[in-house]
DNA sequence: ATGGGTCCT
DNA sequence: AGGACCC
């Protein structure tokens, strides 16, 4: 489900594309499964669907995929079994192995559904994929639509359930997506790029800067050590620490 | 007692 | 090789 680095650099692209005052025409969507591995499971097996279900990693060593309700209960992702075992036993989790082989074909499948949408798709990991929409036409009279379409058509002909999101840069569809997938009043689709700026700011006041694409633990730590905790906060501060090495 | 990647230093 | 980040 994708790589990523931590460094000078990254906090530097981080930073450069969260500024929306980077304004270009560029769109982009991201569209991302929700809790793939356990959604792949669930569209063969509908007694997983509203259960408790984790799915663990190559030797059952830790959880790398929950469903909504697991991750109620305080199972974090990368838990390993042994830390896991416990809550399974208490709950009625279902722990499920992996079977990359259903979620590879899964995955073919939701990436031939997108490129009817767009020419430029990137395949970013298994369940993640970005479009890129500039100078397409109008075939949908908003990017929510379009984005709903997607959901609705992925889930007609998968019934994996997606969420969209849509930004001027691809950490911003991401950033989009995060907040389609966190506040169910979006139903699934969240265009910040359409956004008027009282509410982008109410939005982006909300997320911790540790939520943005590429900041982890040690850049959360580094900004907030510089008293930026929230992405508004980033985007203002945006000249702060933004120096690339080579300058 | 823990998976599998990528990218950077 | 080890760190940081991603699912």
């Amino acid at each position: 489900m994708g790589g990523g680095s931590g460094n000078s650099s990254t906090l530097y692209r981080v930073i450069m594309s969260t500024d929306i005052t980077l304004v270009s025409r560029q769109l982009f969507a991201l569209v991302d499964v929700n809790n793939f591995y356990v959604s792949c499971e669930r569209a063969f097996n509908p007694h997983l669907i509203n259960r408790p279900v984790v799915v663990l990693s190559n030797n059952d060593g830790c959880a790398v995929a929950r469903s909504n309700e697991v991750k109620a209960l305080g199972v974090k992702m990368g838990m390993p079994w042994f830390q896991l075992k416990d809550l399974v036993r208490q709950h009625g989790i279902i722990a499920l192995s992996s079977n990359y082989t259903l979620y590879g074909d899964m995955s073919d499948r939701v990436m031939t559904i997108l490129r009817d949408f767009s020419p430029y798709v990137e395949v970013y990991s298994i369940d993640e994929c970005f479009l890129g929409l500039q100078g397409l036409g109008k075939l949908w009279p908003t990017a929510t639509d379009m984005g709903q379409s997607i959901r609705n058509r992925i889930y007609q002909w998968t019934s994996l359930p997606v969420c969209v999101g849509f930004g001027a840069t691809k950490t911003l569809a991401k950033l989009a997506n995060h907040i389609a997938k966190k506040q169910p009043e979006f139903n699934g689709v969240c265009d910040l790029a359409m956004m008027p700026s009282s509410q982008l700011d109410a939005l982006l006041s909300a997320i911790e800067v540790g939520e943005v694409w590429g900041v982890g633990r040690r850049i959360s730590q580094h900004l907030h050590a510089a008293g930026i905790h929230t992405v508004k906060t980033l985007r203002i501060r945006q000249p702060l620490g933004c120096v690339p090495d080579s300058a």
